[in-house]
RNA sequence: UCCCUGGUAGCUCAAUGGCAGAGCAAUCGGCUGUUAACCGAUGGGUUGUAGGUUCGAAUCCUACCCAGGGAGCCA
């Protein structure tokens, strides 16, 4: 007897197969046991009739609680009332392990209970729906990335001081001195495009802010491509391709899933190329018409950002933010050295800024004063000054947060159930 | 770090100063088409912790702990 995944039983209509899996809910008519059955791939259910099954098999029903692991033997029928269109006529039920009185039941539950129980609560379709669609997610950059011959370069983890200097670092013992986990690769991608042309890194980020929001962790995944030879317009030209490649991929890949998250496609439809671009000038004047105390030279807060979001219908890139409150790389614009050759993208819906990135500085001697002026140690950045002396090249970059695009594509109102096991201010269990 | 909200049965919640409750889950029984099945029965409590006010506190007051949301900062 063939061995299938719940997910192919379309075409085995009529054979008898053996599934594996684990119970997802029971039902008992006397003489009748329907058995929700899910294995990873989908849910099926089984019907087991007294008299059809091995009288010890119809009794092994009775022991079987919610996410007990068995294997089901039966006939895949196609059948109107099951919610998937199939059913399994249960000709043998085989118990492997009875579970334990099951924590997550399938009513509602309160998030922190949840977060608790999360090795468990991954089991649950919403939770299963989500990480597929990450999962796509992931596969799509970096096909696009693979595709436009990008080489993936690894960052390391283990970083001897910040890169920007100015968000708190969880530090950790590096034998007898300090070592600071990564907030970010981009330093050594751009070390890494002078050796290859265009790179990228993809890993996780750590960053010891203090944030309860629910934007926000303190590990997360990031994408962060560098291109040698590349102005601030080639850039946002990558990011709208990018962005746009990703959110038709899992319309088209994930379309089951985001049914699942009850996500209102229509506005995922629409993003395509290209994103409507406003400077930071722009923006500040939006805000103030929009009735929202802001004055220049100030950075955005997530109301803000929503605000600026609402008035497209489309991720909004917001370019040239004042010098003063980039990070020290950033190259000012020639025309006008107060703002820089920066740029966010903003996210519709709220969502807020899911892409930060810009031009990077390739003067020697403006790197070097801007080092000074951050009070950053020079010592540190010897080897990050010296890709300015050897062959200095315009190129730009920029880092896309994983988790705030999942939240953004599956519409979650928060960003913890966009990573397996998310690490929050307060939480690092399981 | 600051501001706001909350903490009652395994879970989700009710009880606003006067007997600690319901639904679900669990256990037992019933049912041959259930869709978060249904019906009947049973067990289940140091009301986050410590103190205070009161004849009487889940309820009012103080401190602390924990959680959630937000600010700052950021992706």
């Amino acid at each position: 007897m063939q061995s299938i995944c719940i997910s192919h039983v379309a075409e085995h209509v009529g054979e008898e197969v053996e599934l594996q899996g684990w119970v997802y809910n029971k039902r008992s008519s006397g003489s009748l046991v329907f058995l929700i059955v899910r294995d990873g791939t989908g849910f099926i259910q089984g019907v087991v009739a007294k008299g059809e099954v091995p009288d010890e098999d119809f009794q092994a029903c009775d022991e079987l609680t919610q996410e007990s692991s068995l294997v089901l033997r039966g006939i895949i029928k196609a059948d109107k009332r099951a919610p998937s269109g199939y059913e399994l006529s249960v000709t043998g039920v085989e118990p492997l392990h009875i579970a334990e009185e099951y924590p997550i039941s399938l009513k509602k539950h309160g998030v922190d209970f949840l977060m608790d129980w999360r090795h468990l609560w991954l089991r649950t379709p919403r939770q299963a729906a989500i990480l597929r669609i990450r999962h796509e997610i992931i596969g799509a950059i970096r096909t696009f990335l693979d595709q436009r011959e990008f080489v993936l370069v690894d960052a390391p983890i283990l970083t001897p001081s910040a890169c920007e200097g100015t968000t708190t670092l969880f530090s950790t013992d590096y034998f007898d001195s300090t070592a600071y986990l990564s907030q970010s690769g981009q330093l050594y991608m751009e070390a890494a495009a002078m050796a290859l042309g265009k790179v990228y890194c993809f890993g996780p980020t750590f960053r010891a802010e203090k944030s309860k929001t629910r934007r926000h962790l303190t590990e997360f995944w990031m994408v962060e491509p560098e291109m040698a030879w590349v102005d601030l317009e080639g850039n946002l030209k990558l990011q709208e391709e990018l962005v746009s490649y990703v959110v038709q991929r899992v319309l088209e890949q994930r379309r089951d899933e985001l049914v699942t998250l009850e996500r209102d496609t229509g506005k995922l439809e629409n993003i395509k190329p290209p994103f409507p671009r406003i400077s930071y000038d722009e923006a500040v004047e939006i805000l103030n018409k929009n009735g929202v105390e802001f004055e220049w030279g100030n950075d955005f807060g997530g109301g803000d950002e929503t605000v600026l979001a609402e008035q497209f219908g489309l991720p909004v890139f917001v370019h040239r933010y004042p010098t003063d409150i980039k990070a020290f790389y950033m190259k000012p614009d020639p025309d006008r050295p107060e703002v820089c050759l920066s740029a966010d993208l903003l996210a519709p819906e709220g969502y807020g800024e899911i892409v930060g990135g810009g031009q990077r500085i390739d003067d020697p001697e403006l790197l070097d004063l801007r080092i000074r002026e951050h009070d950053l140690p020079k010592e540190a950045y010897v080897w990050y000054t010296d890709l300015r002396k050897f062959g200095s090249v315009p190129h730009s970059g920029f880092g896309l947060g994983i988790e705030r695009a999942v939240a953004w594509i599956c519409g979650l109102d928060h960003i913890r159930e966009t990573i397996p096991f998310p690490r929050l201010l307060n939480r690092i269990y399981p």
